[in-house]
DNA sequence: GGTCATGGCGTTATCTTATTACATCGCCGG
DNA sequence: CCGGCGATGTAATAAGATAACGCCATGACC
């Protein structure tokens, strides 16, 4: 297990950005996006996706689990996580990273986009992009293949620019 | 369970298309490309290869893992199925697509080129496309963020046009 | 031909990820 | 108060993937 500086560390962790505004912000625009959808953004579902927000990297499901778990002080079934991440996924509050199983909080919830991540593969971080032409390439070459499209994924491993001036 | 069409039926299956025909050449490209690196296709190797093309459709490995114990007419374990597919993978012969947890044959194996899915969530069939102008795009997208792109996954969900006929 | 190193394969156990089936709880309109 | 419905709890199990260990076939080398 690797030094994490970012995981279940506290504010100003990485690149001395402050995380913990970066989880009330992901929090406090959840709360109005359930409400103005008539959602229901329950105790537990808040819980979760305050818990994949915990970092900048994607979350396995049952690693979630164990957080809840701690933090409930008693042992949770794995269904309770799957359930509240498919209410969170469907809303457009966490998106899956198939290449890894795993979680992450969208970073603009509520816009429409299609969900694209660069995912380091040295620290483990992912940040979600949403670049106009990558969609519309894709959009595009759908189009000339007669192809309708509906859920474009769009998952970029490599090596992020930290990771690349730490291993020249 | 669906009709399937394209399974496991005989020469040509979909849309008049030879099918046998899809096989035999890609083992035939397969042993070429492994004569010249010097890999060895082994029997094995070859049989799980030739499984996975029995259809155009992403396959699981414990499906492949069950045609193979059939065919063999005996139980086989999980790992062998995981061993030949990694070497498979390895050497461009076979993709594994993210999303689906499953694996398909290369289109054009040799070939530079990062895998392009579109795959429909009708019928299951996969379409590997190979569009200069995505991989531009995320190559552009990934400079401009100092990422370093190792491997860029795509694989958009949809409907292709033989399903979009069928239910207008 | 004999010997040895390598890589492929078999066996078993185990791990991670995800889902199915069924019971219960709590809120809210009628 | 009551019926209905969505959310949660509990238990069991499916599906996907890997770890640890050892045998055996292949082929280089002597
Ligand atoms: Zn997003
Ligand atoms: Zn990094
Ligand atoms: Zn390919
Ligand atoms: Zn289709």
């Amino acid at each position: 297990m690797t030094v994490d500086p970012h995981s279940t560390a506290g504010p100003a962790s990485r690149h001395g950005h402050d995380h913990a505004h970066c989880i009330a912000d992901a929090l406090t625009r959840a709360d109005a996006l359930c409400a103005e959808r008539g959602a229901r953004l329950t105790a537990l579902r808040r819980q979760v996706l305050e818990l994949v927000w915990n970092s900048h990297k994607p979350r396995g499901a049952y690693a979630i689990l164990e957080d809840l778990s701690q933090r409930e002080g008693k042992a949770t079934a794995p269904l309770t996580v799957y359930r509240a991440l498919e209410f969170l996924v469907e809303h457009g509050l966490v998106h899956r990273i198939e290449s890894l199983n795993a979680y992450i909080g969208c970073a603009a919830p509520g816009a429409v986009h299609s969900g694209q991540f660069l995912v380091c593969e040295t620290c483990g971080n992912a940040v979600e992009i949403d670049d106009p032409r990558i969609r519309a390439a894709i959009g595009t070459i759908a189009a000339e293949h007669g192809f309708q499209v509906s859920r474009p994924t769009v998952e970029v491993r490599g090596t992020c620019t930290d990771c690349q001036e730490k291993t020249p």
